[in-house]
DNA sequence: GGTCTAGGTAGAACGTGTTCCTATGATGGA
DNA sequence: TCCATCATAGGAACACGTTCTACCTAGACC
């Protein structure tokens, strides 16, 4: 199964190939949380992970993959922190998930030029980036229908249909909530006051 | 008022401005009908409009500034189309609004190439192009509140604030919707179903 | 008419994403 | 051990957005 994706973990025989790509996705990181979008760039992330400019194209095919594979990553580490913290607070569906958002929001706006670049990345990415688009979309997904059940009877049963399609309302407002912070088009309370609306406007149970 | 803007029409004296920037316009919109956002390049409007290269840089800053002009434009076209269309069909809020998204959606959907580039376009801009975004905003922002209320004895009532947070949560959501389908992640159907379902959640009145 | 200037033309030049090519080294099977 | 294969290094080359330079033109003002 080796379409024009981003080489995953799983195809990754040798250990010193899962090294390299931990090394080109932590350049990665570091250049996107000094310098945002623009100061990724191929030849300084390949430099700083030491590695060739081919080698990181064959790991990544572009830019955009490689900035969004580093956001699915955060995202797995995100929601697997969430996971291990056991209950989530809030008595109701929308405070649960509003206290995530939150969080996560909170996470992200602490890192502006991280999250510019990484946002940025998802929202240019096209089809040829879907794999790990769609890794990103679990994850959200999870996070929030999680929150949702979190700490009722009902916390192992499957999210429903209706669950899922809340969760992605909600996913898109927040990634529209983001670009808008992002572009400097809304400031950070701005950003939690809408999202904390449209959570309002669509869990009222 | 000069920033790093793109020249308004109002800020072009002569006519033979205003003429270059709608052939300039013109052509960013035909090739990217023809092909999509990469095919819009930067010396092919040029030489399309029959302009310099740095005129066509001296009227729009950079090549997001001039695909968001362009999709200005548009939703200014769909805005007016849609004020003299007089009441819109629906019974309830709902449907009036799920009238005009579907068939704002349709028109899009129509145009893949063309649909494609703008949005693109819109969603990589930073807050250099707010000015034209605002633009854009506030175009869908009118059409959906009117829409909200048309055929209504308070059609001639401010919307109120509420009116509009639904408004940008749908506007919200339609963007999400429209940057998946863009970027083929989910289909037509799929796209109009999850509006369907985000509009139900929000208007229920 | 003469001249001044904003705005136009033509095209070179630069930066960064992407591709391509060749040489070098590593790894695994005979 | 030797060979075949393949990943990597190193770096040139190319494409396109953007900037810059040099020159030209039309029209306002005298």
């Amino acid at each position: 199964m080796s379409t024009t994706n981003s080489l995953a973990v799983e195809d990754l025989g040798s250990a010193a190939q899962r090294e390299r790509r931990k090394r080109i996705l932590d350049a990665t990181y570091e250049l996107a949380s000094d310098g945002g979008f623009d100061a990724v760039q191929m030849r300084a992330v390949a430099e700083k992970a030491d590695v060739a400019l081919g080698t990181l194209y064959r790991y990544f095919p572009s830019k955009i993959h490689l900035l969004v594979s580093a956001l699915a990553r955060e995202f797995n580490r995100s929601e697997a922190l969430i996971k291990e913290m056991g209950d989530i607070p809030g008595d109701t569906s929308a405070e649960r998930v509003i206290y995530i958002m939150k969080r996560t929001t909170r996470g992200l706006q602490g890192d502006p030029k991280l999250t510019e670049a990484l946002t940025r990345a998802f929202m240019f990415a096209d089809s040829s980036v879907a794999a790990e688009i769609h890794t990103v979309g679990m994850s959200l997904t999870t996070m929030l229908t999680h929150a949702m059940h979190s700490g009722q009877p009902s916390e192992h049963v499957d999210p429903t249909d209706e669950d899922v399609a809340i969760a992605r309302v909600i996913g898109d407002v927040w990634l529209s909530a983001l670009m808008a912070w992002v572009t400097g088009r809304s400031s950070a309370a701005e950003t939690g006051a809408h999202l904390e609306t449209a959570v309002g406007l669509l869990l009222r149970d």
